[in-house]
DNA sequence: TGAAAAATTGGAACCGCTTCCAACAATATT
DNA sequence: AATATTGTTGGAAGCGGTTCCAATTTTTCA
């Protein structure tokens, strides 16, 4: 205090002339504090300008409030920007209302040492617990080992994994593709085009799962649809939704496994000379900021990244402090809605 | 070691049959420790599995090895993910390389309590600087507060203020504008059209300020160009593109203060049928990642976010070891490139 | 009113690590 | 070979908190 030293609990304590354990006691709002204690003691906090060094707390508690999330990285291409600051937003949120600290890892995905980063991260015990995002929820190697290091672990991908090694927030994206294709077929579609996601993308093969149930649900004939494989990009968006416009009996609605490929179809039908939605419907999956800024705006599924990040830690904190076991925990799935725009329409 | 208990430099030591100094020693390659000394504390702390608790470290150092960044950021809303997501990862990977953690704070801009919430952040004193993003570091009473505790801080934002009271990365936003006009200029465009973004926003209006000095340098006449102000919305673009498109004396190209802006002049150009590039050549600001996913692809001046982050980090890291004085260190001009594209073009 | 019970308070140990300093060992110097 | 110098080592005292436990006060109740 004289100095530029910060105070401590012993100045406070001086100060109020009180012992430390009193003022550590009115800190944490200790049960059997006189009134007139506690006012003297918050008052030289206040005169001192004092507060709690959390390092010194969590050494002496043997616990710390930080938690890490782990995205995937490559610094040299784009980011995948809006899914992680999606997720962080609502990672940040509830940290904030549980009192815990979030701390941000990237890793290259590519990276050979993957796992070895990650289990620094994880061995390295500064962290109470962490999320991992996809594709590093998906490694079971990784999700063993923090298994079996007993840490506290939550992964945000696509609902519904057959077996989960640990809880997992998402939502159902098998039923969004249902949905998203039952919403068309309402709409009186019946010959679907389909660009799908990277094969071992599960959320998007699950969302082409949905899509056949759909279909077979309202007995349209799996083999009337045109089906192709992308790989998520705008440019196979462009490609695939020409060959399939193309093609000789053209379908009256089009599904993209994520919007950047809707776009590209988007675009693929401005340049071919259909109107959309009068000629045909297009229709993407993850409600990115682009889907509002194309036209037509896109119908779209969207994905309440920040929920994921707002459950994926308050699910993790429960772990973290009722010290649930990380195998009784279960999954969650977040409710998803379809975004409806411009981009789809009645036809017939 | 025994029990569930991670192992500590005392277990180390006694495996090793030495000092706890000493394992300190080795642990820090301190001077002085013979290599057989070394030898044994190194296999004693790969046989336990040994890591140090960070929190007890940096404890006993009185110092700690952690940059906070506060976001702007607003629940209810979209995040503007990109950008933050941008520098965040170029911050990791400073921090990474120089061995520091980063820690996330999302803070609503409209709360009444930014102030304290700040100011929080940095008496808490449990960070060793923080970064600040728009539109925290414009705003001078954090600053001041900063500051006036000697507490390391850095701001990025629209390059070349004034008065800078903390270091600041950014790229010369004034000098983008001057580029970007030039490079219309110079493809033969000599009418121009201009949608502002918000009054308040300093690095747009230098953008703006740029681009009058490059007409004046050219000797064309200020009062030919159809200047709108907007908002930075795709909405916006839209209508103010409208009515730029649809005056009499249509401008040749027209320059808008964001991509969003741009893709909004984009579709109203495609609605109103005019070609572009043929027609009217568009331009933006920022290269979001919209700007590669509409038709034609935007020219835009490309804002290299992820060399923020990792230059802010590394400029921080700089104060806080070296003690460089916060009002002896410059602020840092970034590079930017003019990203051309396709929708802009030789005019005449 | 006095003893027993309950509520307050502070001393001291401890969380896991760094580092000053004194003790001791190894090498250099004459 | 004796001494001066330099290199190694570990004991013990912090860093700034929490908490067990014993001491002291206050309250309760016969």
């Amino acid at each position: 205090m004289i100095s530029g030293k910060k105070p401590t609990i012993d100045d406070v304590a001086s100060l109020a002339g009180v012992g430390r354990t009193s003022v550590s006691r009115v800190l944490n709002n200790g049960p059997n504090v006189r009134p007139q204690l506690r006012e003297k003691v918050l008052q030289a906090v206040k005169a001192l300008n004092f507060k709690v060094n959390q390092q010194a707390r969590s050494l002496a508690l043997g616990e710390t409030k930080k938690i890490g999330i782990i995205h995937a990285s490559d610094f040299d291409k784009e980011p995948n920007s809006y899914y992680s600051a999606g997720i962080e937003i609502g990672a940040l949120r509830a940290c904030s209302d549980l009192g815990y600290a979030l701390q941000t890892h990237s890793i290259n995905q590519n990276s050979p040492k993957v796992f070895d980063l990650i289990s620094d991260i994880i061995l390295n015990n500064s962290y109470a617990g962490i999320i991992l995002t996809p594709p590093f929820c998906d490694d079971n190697n990784i999700l063993k080992m923090a298994i079996s290091n007993k840490f506290p672990t939550i992964s945000i991908s696509a609902g519904l994994k057959k077996n989960n090694l640990v809880p997992n927030i998402g939502i159902d994206e098998e039923k969004a593709g249902y949905e998203i294709t039952l919403n068309l077929i309402n709409k009186g579609h019946k010959k679907f085009g389909y660009i799908q996601g990277i094969e071992k993308h599960l959320s998007a093969e699950q969302r082409y799962f949905g899509f056949l149930r759909a279909i077979k649900d309202a007995n349209l004939s799996e083999s009337e649809m045109l089906i192709k494989r992308g790989n998520f990009t705008f440019k196979s968006g462009i490609e695939l939704a020409q060959k399939i416009i193309e093609s000789d009996n053209r379908p009256s609605a089009l599904i993209c496994a994520n919007d950047d490929m809707a776009a590209g179809a988007l675009f693929s039908a401005h340049k071919l000379g259909l109107k959309v939605p009068e000629d045909i419907s297009i229709v993407g999956f993850d409600d990115t900021p682009v889907s509002e800024i194309i036209w037509p705006p896109l119908t779209t599924v969207h994905q309440p990244l920040k929920e994921f990040g707002y459950a994926a830690v308050k699910t993790l904190v429960e772990i973290i402090e009722k010290r649930v076991a990380l195998d009784t925990c279960e999954s969650q799935l977040i409710d998803f809605i379809i975004v409806e725009r411009a981009s789809a329409a009645q036809f017939g």
